[in-house]
RNA sequence: CGGGGUGUAGCUCAGUCCGGUAGAGUGUCUGCUUUGGGAGCAGAAAGUCGCACGUUCGAAUCGUGUCACCCCGACCA
């Protein structure tokens, strides 16, 4: 490619909205074009590398057995309305009508049609396992899109669906998958960690994520450095305490803490550690008309995992209880509630492990303006119910008893299922079993989100010159920029030369001849970042020499010009 | 959904408080010079001031409404 034939637009500057590194450079680097919040036209240097990196995950798929179809994006909507998530989805779902009225969605995910294909031509045994995936443009009306394509409303996805006649057939393909995913992001030359994840609403047994690694990552991942362990802080266990709950040694205490609702503030006044104070949340399930009022207790510098929480026998589906409900049940404020005390009859009180090991702890009084300190279970309250109901910390015992935890941050690209039979039983996909019996299928489901990892790979790969982009998918493989292209006969000849030695060696190749000054062409490549620059020039050319340099590299090399087409495409292999 | 903010040239932003002929930088176009790190000089084109209504002799500026975009929050005591 020449640039003349092609349209670049880089800018100087981002718009003053972009927030995060890969947001700004994807618009300066002339990516992508915002056309509505969280709606972006992929331009067509942005489109090269979208494209690398679906026909590597393209690859990788059909590699592993996997059947490519094309499903449509407009779905009607009484596939939803059959599997209940016309009702369950909310405004996330985009409905409208078309011209005879007739529901249609914009489809967010695929698994009703799927599973509508496959329940009308899979009939019997003979016809599975069968793996089918898509490579979809897909629409969820987030609350707040933001992030430039990372949490865009419209986006590129892969999402696979296997069938099976057996839960141990479903595990096999699963573990496939693993293997083809990690092989997917080892190639994209993406640094990631697969994690072991909460299913969500999507429901099922085992599920996994696959994050790249970045500070920017709305998800909070915590693993072992000692081992294998690495799962979403959402799912991380928080493990019992190896130690038991030390003795009590003071006695129940009332103190005066007016105007300190926050157990920092409380912890503060007192000159004690955080550590020692306990948390009070007061939330309320309500089903059926029945209203349930409970408090969970969580160590003052510990925050509540919603997830774990719900998952609770009869907490979920749970909010936090208003403040008028608070009083009605504890007779007090927010900010100075606790355990101690509290009529058993109509509170549940639920207490995290680590809180559940506490002796001589801090709480709140139930009386404005006071908190208790050396409260003790089994002599100032009951002993409470128990469950792991926080969020991991650095720090934390690893639940597989091999060191302590660490946390990091990353962006979820990829995510797979095993979905078992929810949805193959809500939309009645069956086969014919060995003996002639009707049987429900098991089910897995795989995503891989592809526009996502275009920013992904840009948090990872920047510097302060623009995109760093890894080899397989950066938009060209190797620049050639001339020095006097429209000066000397010299360096024109020998740069068409070498570009025509690189394209028949079936190198991605672009030629800057824009005739522009040597300092925008090369703030350009560098922009969107193509990972080998060859630059000629009349200088070298007296010595028999081009000029090379790797993007990463801090100094060019200079190599003879009868051994460039060899050096690039050793530089290409490496 | 609640609160806050911003809409002026392709991009970044002044001008709005205090009403009086639309501004800068950058980019774009033309010419000359320059040519190994976003050049210099000269000239030019380019804006329904988000939209509508209102107040006024006169509105980018004041008022009302509306749309778009951005940020924060949605109960962690």
């Amino acid at each position: 490619m020449r640039t003349s034939q092609f349209f670049f637009t880089t800018l100087k500057e981002a718009p003053a909205d972009a927030e995060v590194i890969s947001q700004k450079l994807m618009l300066r680097a002339g990516l992508i074009k915002r056309a509505a919040a969280g709606i972006y036209t992929w331009m067509p240097l942005g489109l090269k590398v979208l494209r690398k990196v679906e026909n590597i995950i393209r690859e990788e798929m059909n590699r592993a057995g996997a059947l490519e179809l094309l499903m449509p994006a407009v779905q009607p909507a009484e596939l939803w309305q059959e599997s209940g998530r016309w009702e369950q989805y909310g405004p996330e779902l985009l409905r409208f009508k078309d011209r005879h009225q007739r529901d249609f969605v914009i489809g967010p995910t695929h698994e009703e049609v799927i599973t509508d294909v496959v329940r009308r031509d899979v009939k019997s045994y003979r016809q599975l396992p069968l793996h089918l995936y898509q490579i979809q443009t897909k629409f969820r009306d987030e609350i707040r899109p933001r992030f430039g394509v990372m949490r865009g409303r419209e986006f590129l996805m892969k999402d696979g669906y296997s069938f099976h006649t057996s839960f141990e057939d479903l595990q096999r393909e699963y573990a496939n998958m693993y293997a083809t995913y990690s092989r997917i992001f080892t190639r994209l030359g993406l640094r990631f960690r697969a994690v072991a994840a909460d299913t969500g609403s999507i429901g099922g047994t085992g599920s996994h994520e696959f994050h790249v690694l970045a500070d920017s990552g709305e998800d909070a991942i915590a693993f072992c450095p000692d081992s294998d362990y690495a799962a979403n802080v959402e799912l991380a266990e928080g493990v019992t305490p190896a130690n038991p709950r030390a003795n009590a040694s003071q006695t129940l205490n009332k103190v005066p803490t007016p105007g300190k609702t926050a157990c920092a503030d409380v912890a503060e006044l007192l000159g004690l550690p955080l550590t020692r104070t306990v948390k009070a949340i007061a939330i309320v399930n309500e089903e059926e008309a029945r209203k349930r009022f409970s408090l969970l207790l969580l160590r003052g510098d510990h925050e509540l995992n919603e997830i774990k929480a719900s998952k609770v026998t009869g907490l979920s589906p749970f909010r936090f209880a208003t403040e008028s409900e608070i009083v009605e049940y504890l007779g007090c404020k927010p900010g100075y509630i606790g355990p101690v005390g509290v009529n058993a009859g109509k509170v549940r009180v639920v207490a995290d492990r680590i809180v559940a090991a506490m002796s001589d702890f801090v709480c709140g009084a139930n009386e404005e303006g006071f908190h208790l300190t050396g409260a003790n279970f089994g002599r100032d309250l009951p002993e409470p119910e128990v469950a792991d109901l926080r969020n991991v910390v650095a720090g934390d015992a690893s639940p597989d008893g091999k060191g302590t935890l660490e946390l990091c941050r990353g962006i979820e690209v990829g995510h797979i299922f095993q979905l078992r039979r929810k949805y193959a039983e809500a939309l009645q996909c069956c086969y014919l079993d060995e003996q002639g019996k009707n049987q429900v299928m098991e089910m897995g489901c795989y995503g891989i989100g592809v526009t996502r990892i275009v920013g992904a790979a840009i948090e990872q790969g920047n510097d302060e010159r623009g995109i760093v982009f890894p080899k397989a998918i950066a938009p060209f493989e190797v620049c050639i920029v001339p020095m006097g292209y429209f000066k000397s006969e010299a360096v024109k000849a020998t740069t068409d030369r070498l570009y025509a030695d690189l394209k028949s060696a079936g190198v991605d190749v672009v030629l800057d001849d824009r005739n522009e000054r040597p300092g925008v062409m090369f703030a350009d490549m560098e922009l969107i970042g193509v990972p080998h620059r060859l630059v000629v020039g009349e200088r070298g050319l007296a010595a028999g020499e081009i000029e090379y340099k790797s993007r990463t590299a801090a100094e060019p090399v200079m190599i003879a010009q009868d051994d460039v087409l060899a050096f690039v495409q050793t530089q290409l292999a490496a």
